[in-house]
DNA sequence: ATCTTTTTGTTATAAAAATAACAATATTGA
DNA sequence: TCAATATTGTTATTTTTATAACAAAAAGAT
């Protein structure tokens, strides 16, 4: 299949999401695009070409089946086997991931911790065990780690995400507050909180419309 | 001044996050459209253009006055008198992003934390106090807090988000795993860590290059 | 049976964002 | 002094993303 467009795989993460919300609660099996739509505040078009994207087809009229949409989703952007993940920094921030993560999504496993503090090394949140930065080689090794989330200081982040690469790791998500640098193979996305408000800021003052 | 696109006012915060980390580490006074590019993993004609729609200009060849950019930057995507932020639901979420936020921006205050909870109201982290929903009105107007943080259980985000409202707040940065449906006055920003999570481990996947 | 309505799937168009191209200008060095 | 170079500011082009338009199919209504 042709690689899918940045925002296309973003919402079907949240179709996804949704749909099973949708189904927990309301317990109906088929949806239409403009319910979904509303659901994720935006269009039906834009529903029905992510849909088109991902080849999959309803019954016209009827909407589509959630079940097979669900899973449909899954195919595209789960991997068959499952990929595990390690949260690096296991202060505030990576504990609270760590406590949401549990048993989140079945294809993506917080399998390890790992933290310069001799004091968190060897504690556990939720089954997910810290270990030192020297165990880090062997540990990802050993569980086939092939993401990190990297919630160290700022000022350790640089030097954290190059021994993240050398340890072989694929894929970081990044929260520290510094934009990281790495080789083209690895697949680099960062969030950072205070541009998130600073736009709120900025749109809530701006916004046309009152 | 015309209102900027949203990608542009996302670097401008970045720029300047960039900008003060590279004035306290290299004590430089100017920098290259090339030199800010290459710190942000974007290309020198973004930062120009970016720049550009601020309306600042440099001496040409001499590269930008740091300092001057910082202050017009500021100008821009700060108001003039400093926004109050309040976090809703003070949990593991609510406390690191107190804990973090701390001073973190000048303009940009947070000022109260609001939980359901009776062991966490009255409580304080960073000098941020906990108060009561009940007493959201009361604190929200008192204080003038125009952004809300959302970081409760995903049940009662809703419930919160129009409560919120209607206490006369005009923005909300959303961390729960539903989609909030907010009247147009009202900005709303969106962020899913397990969407992020799962875009990195598609395109880990599915990137060309190896 | 045929008309109307609803909803999908797809192609066409528009809008937003990023990149390229390049003129203008300052600086350096011959 | 004048050519070569480096860098900004801006317009033009391309790419990506979103929206609109509409044909086809299903279901129901008359
Ligand atoms: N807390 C938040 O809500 C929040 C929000 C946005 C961004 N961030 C960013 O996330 C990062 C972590 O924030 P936090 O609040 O959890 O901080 P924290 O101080 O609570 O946690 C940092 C952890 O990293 C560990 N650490 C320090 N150096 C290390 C190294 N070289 N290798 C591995 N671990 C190391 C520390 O021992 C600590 O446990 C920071 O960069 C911060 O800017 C935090
Ligand atoms: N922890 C994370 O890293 C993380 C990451 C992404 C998203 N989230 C989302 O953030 C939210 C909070 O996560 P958390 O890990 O901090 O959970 P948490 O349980 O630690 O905190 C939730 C807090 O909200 C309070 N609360 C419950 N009902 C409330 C109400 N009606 N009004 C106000 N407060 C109320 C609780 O008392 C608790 O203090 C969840 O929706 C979660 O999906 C968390």
């Amino acid at each position: 299949m042709k690689i899918l467009p940045e925002k296309t795989v973003e919402r079907l993460s949240q179709y996804r999401r949704t749909l099973n919300n949708y189904v927990a609660e309301y317990g109906k099996s088929r949806i239409y695009s403009h319910e979904l739509a509303a659901l994720l505040n935006i269009t039906a078009v834009q529903v029905r070409r992510d849909i088109m994207f991902i080849g999959y087809t309803s019954v016209q009229r009827k909407g589509y089946n959630i079940k097979d949409l669900i899973q449909v989703i899954g195919n595209i952007i789960d991997s068959p086997d499952s990929i595990n993940v390690a949260v690096v920094g296991y202060g505030n921030l990576g504990k609270a991931i760590t406590t949401y993560f549990a048993g989140n999504r079945p294809k993506l496993k917080l399998v390890a911790a790992f933290d310069i503090d001799p004091k968190k090394v060897g504690s556990e949140v939720n089954n997910v065990k810290c270990y030192s930065i020297e165990r880090m080689r062997e540990i990802v090794a050993l569980n086939d780690i092939s993401i990190a989330i990297l919630t160290v200081p700022t000022h350790a982040a640089a030097e954290m995400a190059k021994v993240l690469i050398q340890t072989g790791i694929k894929g970081i998500l990044n929260f520290t507050t510094v934009n990281l640098h790495v080789p083209s193979n690895i697949y680099l996305e960062e969030y950072d909180m205070i541009t998130s408000l600073e736009k709120v800021a900025y749109f809530v003052k701006h916004r046309p419309l009152g």
